[in-house]
DNA sequence: GACGCTTGTCAACAGGCGTTGACAAAGCCA
DNA sequence: TGGCTTTGTCAACGCCTGTTGACAAGCGTC
């Protein structure tokens, strides 16, 4: 929603609708298809503004990936019902992978060569090693990879098959059924 | 191997040594990072020559994920060992993935804009198709998602953990022996 | 040898990128 | 009102990209 006439001056509100303006983008580009100029566009702005109040675009990168948080919203609620749920959510409800923005925004850009170290350590800190210390047990490390991995590869898949499964509710259901205890043996150790 | 003095004057070798060196730099970096510059060095010619073989990048880079071949070389041998021999080869020892090069350049450019629709279209062809068609049985098409989404996302998650997951031998051996009946209960149906 | 086709090189173009520094306008304070 | 800082715009820079057309050299054929 751009409106005529000129900007107001609010600094701080500027700045957060950029960091949000961001977040989207990368969220649904890759970092090297994403302009600052398209950022800039979005939030009706200039784009010289964005380099004066983040630096580079490799800073608000790290921001938008920053501002997501870490993956913690994916390990609440109770260990026991883990497989079903996520499951049921992330594997067949993507609209609601609102709280994994974090994860889509490095999917996208792993890819790159400029983006993809950022995106190997702020995985590392932010996804694999929480989700490693909340399995715990026996083989931690693999099993946080392998769960993660397959997290990711449903993402892939999807995006590859033309951006959804396109399933009936009753196979949903049959799917759902049967990848729950497989997460949730990953989950149990 | 580049020698010194001039190339000698081979249409035909010309041509698929770009084609072999564009192949292997795109299963390397993403369709964005590869630059028609690179290719020519590689094969120690100029870029020119490669808009006048190949027509266009996108041109090239279809050839290349066409040089790759489908997924055949995944789906033969033995179905009832398939997830034994997947589990081991493709999760645990990715070096082996010669085979599966073309998986490679599609995970590595199906983030960039300019190239997700050619993967795409060649994903869902050579490589979806024929896995539902080899699986067949019940719910074959989300079982082919899933399974290949699994393979693809091991192949992320190591990407993302720094190219290996660094397992000791009985680790190793350990999460295969999980893994395996996994897959094969995919693949069964 | 001279022609003509093929094979390869070179320089240049247009377009896009992130980034910079100069400039304009808004608001604040004396 | 006159200055000063903040906020935002604008034009331009240097760099890199894919692609093109002109040119050079090799090679077979008459």
């Amino acid at each position: 929603m751009l409106c005529p006439g000129p900007r107001p001056r609010n600094a701080a509100a500027t700045r957060t609708a950029i960091l949000d303006a961001a977040r989207e983008r990368f969220a649904a580009e890759s970092y090297d298809d994403v302009g600052m100029r398209d950022i800039a566009r979005d939030v009706g702005v200039d784009a010289a503004l964005i380099s004066r109040y983040f630096g580079s675009k490799d800073d608000l990168f790290l921001a938008a990936l920053d501002s997501c948080g870490d993956g913690s919203a994916l390990m609440s609620g109770e260990k026991a019902d883990f497989g079903r749920r996520v499951a049921h959510e992330i594997v067949f409800e993507p609209k609601k992978a609102e709280k994994l923005k974090g994860m889509s925004i490095m999917l996208r850009s792993i890819g790159s060569a400029k983006a993809s170290e950022m995106v190997q350590n702020t995985c590392t800190q932010r996804f694999f090693g929480p989700l490693e210390d909340w399995l715990a047990g026996p083989d931690a490390t693999v099993r946080a990879r392998v769960l993660a991995g397959f997290l990711m590869g449903m993402s892939v898949s999807r995006e590859l098959g033309g951006g959804s499964f396109d399933l009936e509710p009753a196979e949903c259901e049959r799917m759902r059924d049967r990848l729950a205890p497989i997460l949730q043996d990953l989950i149990d150790g």
